[in-house]
DNA sequence: CCCCCCCC
């Protein structure tokens, strides 16, 4: 074995192998298979099966085979070494310039190869890793690509928002997204575009030619191939701009019968193919180049994309009704309540009301359109999904729609709720027999059901949209430590206020807090308002050790010291009871509470120090200059009490030579 | 070659 340098990317292994007749050192290991490498499994001297192999012949007549499924055999050590006396495989043997095989290998091994304990191996490409979004077994494919016929009739007269495959008729496209629709596919040339130059395969053919593969066989290790697969989600084209350059793409994703691939294209490609791409239409897509997918940006399950290039082709086919539509795993809106924050799904619903379309400016500046939609199902649970941008704008839900949002990100914001994500598909009454069940219960029962959202935009300080946590939940989930602050509740008791360092000197102007440094002459100078002030206000920035008590579920469990039992402290009981609970026990023992948790250092800004410490930062200033006793007595009067805290927190990683390198800012 | 997925 030995490694080949690359210039970036995962390391490439060549391997030369012997049958015992024959040795061969042109096989190279698919990346995918680098972990057999990896974990010693795969080591000079142990006996392998080829699963699957892609054999490329290069320009001056050599062969490569591309290893692509393998099963680890025997270990180096029970096989002892080297078998038999091979003598190098003849290359000049013609063998096909490229055929790909999936059977495994053919002849018997040696004898003495007898499968011994076969390794657990990681053969195959890995398994799909979508989040959580079933896909597409054959039969239910079938079973919605008849559904998708247009000559239904719609669950109402409204158009949806992305053509869905049910609008290949032009006039049912919504001016939303009008281009495509220019390009009806009967416009289309097919041979104009024909990848199959010279090929027996006609493009408009219903019949599936022997070239046509299937999309979960593509790989970049083969280079002629066709697959026919339908659109379902296209992108607008987008321009970017970054070091590197700058450019212009869209993207859209296709399926078939065996999986899903996303494609890109680029700059001259881009304005080629964008007119050509239709959201729900069948294509017959060949000569594009494939890449191992970065799983960080897709939801979709293929460990490929493809990228198009100047000799790509795309062509219509008139009779792709085999094809699977767009699949969906709709989730019920009250099993939402049970699903991980973040998981990818898929939802359908009435919408019942929804936001009108506002402008918010996200925290990088950007300007971006949103709206929310309040979505019912059977389940008479309600949840607030955001649409954002363009599909904000375009969002119609006069006559409350049925509305679908394929993929879908689950949020914990006021308990639960969902948001549109680039990827997502939203479909505005779905031509699928769950929306025409859905019209016909809203309008028969729904509409009049007293229905209970999961969703809470009330204003804070509601208990259905406080994110309870005790601090040790804060600490054993880890929260905090994803790439934007996450928000809990607790109900904590102060054990230590930290004085010194609580109290800083400000920028008196009206919105620079910055510390001022002392000039000593009377002056305190600004360093971000580039100025010097002869004055300037106090703010607080308070060090706070807190306990918090334990919240399990919908109650608080507080246990006696009394009476030795823990108490069940109901939810709604919870916002009376708190100041009173380290006084009194709800058994009537009149003993005090003690919480158990755990202790947390949270930092206490300006307003919330304020309240806490029930006095004024200026006050305080005041007190420390003049009456050390009474500012002692503002602390001690703070200690120990109980409060519901609402906090913020995010990791921050600093003092990293220490041994704790990470600390956790509340 | 992008990779934006946001706001309360």
């Amino acid at each position: 074995m030995r490694t080949i340098p690359t210039a970036s990317g995962p390391p490439r292994f060549r391997l030369m192998m012997s049958d015992g007749q024959h040795y061969l050192s042109s096989f190279l290991l698919a990346t995918q298979l680098n972990d057999l490498v990896e974990e010693n499994l795969l080591v000079p001297n142990c006996m392998c099966m080829l699963k699957k192999t892609v054999t490329n012949t290069l320009s001056d007549g050599r062969h490569v085979v591309v290893v692509m499924g393998m099963e680890i055999l025997q270990s180096a050590e029970e096989t002892g070494g080297k078998i038999g006396n091979p003598t190098p495989y003849n290359t000049d043997d013609k063998t096909p310039q490229t055929s790909v095989s999936s059977s495994s290998v053919s002849g018997s091994p040696p004898s003495a190869a007898v499968p011994g304990p076969s390794y657990k191996n990681n053969s195959a490409p890995s398994p799909p890793r979508g989040r959580g979004r079933g896909f597409v077994g054959k039969s239910p494919m079938k079973a919605s690509s008849t559904t998708f016929s247009p000559m239904k009739a719609s669950p109402s007269k409204f158009s949806p928002m992305k053509p869905s495959p049910t609008t290949t008729s032009p006039s049912k496209f919504s001016p939303a997204k009008g281009s495509p629709s220019k390009f009806s596919p009967s416009k289309f040339s097919p041979m104009k575009f024909s990848p199959m130059k010279g090929s027996p395969m006609k493009a408009t053919s219903s019949s599936p030619s022997s070239s046509v593969i299937r999309i979960a066989s593509l790989n970049p290790y083969q280079s002629k191939w066709t697959i026919r697969a339908r659109v379902t989600n296209k992108s607008n084209i987008r321009t970017w701009s970054n070091s590197k350059g700058e450019g212009k793409l869209f993207s859209f994703d296709i399926v078939d019968e065996s999986g899903e691939i996303k494609i890109t294209a680029f700059n001259k490609e881009a304005d080629k193919f964008f007119p050509l791409v239709e959201q729900g239409q069948v294509y017959y897509i060949s000569k594009a180049t494939l890449k191992v997918a970065n799983k960080q940006y897709t939801t979709l399950k293929n460990d490929y994309e493809m990228t198009l290039h100047a000799h790509s082709s795309i062509v219509p086919c008139d009779d792709g009704q085999d094809i699977p539509t767009v699949h969906c795993d709709f989730v019920p809106i009250a099993e939402l309540e049970n699903r991980d924050k973040d998981t990818i799904i898929d939802v359908i619903g009435v919408c019942k009301s929804a936001e009108d379309v506002s402008r918010i400016t996200t925290k990088s500046s950007r300007e971006v359109s949103k709206r929310a939609l309040n979505l019912i199902d059977t389940t008479g649970k309600v949840v607030t999904v955001t649409l954002w941008g363009e599909e904000a704008e375009k969002f119609d839900g006069s006559g409350q729609p049925v509305v679908a949002v394929k993929g879908a990100r689950l949020s914990d914001f006021g308990g639960r709720s969902l948001s549109a994500l680039f990827s997502s598909t939203v479909m505005v009454n779905p031509d699928i027999p769950e929306a025409f069940r859905l019209r016909a219960w809203y309008d028969r029962t729904g509409y009049a059901l007293h229905s209970q959202s999961l969703t809470d935009t009330r204003s804070a300080g509601s208990g259905a949209r406080m994110n309870w946590k005790t601090l040790s939940d804060v600490k054993t989930e880890h929260m905090g430590h994803g790439e934007k602050a996450d928000y809990f509740s607790c109900v904590a008791t102060v054990v230590y206020i930290r004085k010194e360092n609580c109290l800083y000197q400000a920028c008196p102007s009206a919105d620079c807090n910055k510390k001022v440094i002392d000039q000593q002459n009377g002056l305190y100078r600004c360093e971000k308002c580039n100025r010097e002030f002869p004055s300037f206000k106090y703010r607080l920035l308070l060090s706070v050790s807190a306990y918090s008590a334990r919240y399990s579920g919908a109650d608080f469990e507080k246990y006696c010291i009394l009476c030795g039992h823990i108490h069940i402290l109901k939810h709604t009981h919870i916002n009376k009871l708190f100041p009173l609970l380290h006084h009194l026990c709800p058994s009537d023992s009149q003993a005090n509470l003690a919480d158990f948790g755990d202790n947390q250092w949270v930092t206490c800004f300006q307003e919330t120090a304020e309240a806490l410490l029930g006095h004024s930062a200026e006050t305080l200033g005041q007190y420390r200059e003049t009456d050390e006793t009474a500012f002692d007595e503002v602390f001690q009067k703070a200690n120990f009490t109980t409060h519901i805290f609402k906090n913020r927190v995010k990791l921050e990683t600093y003092n990293v030579s220490s041994y704790k390198p990470e600390h956790n800012r509340i």
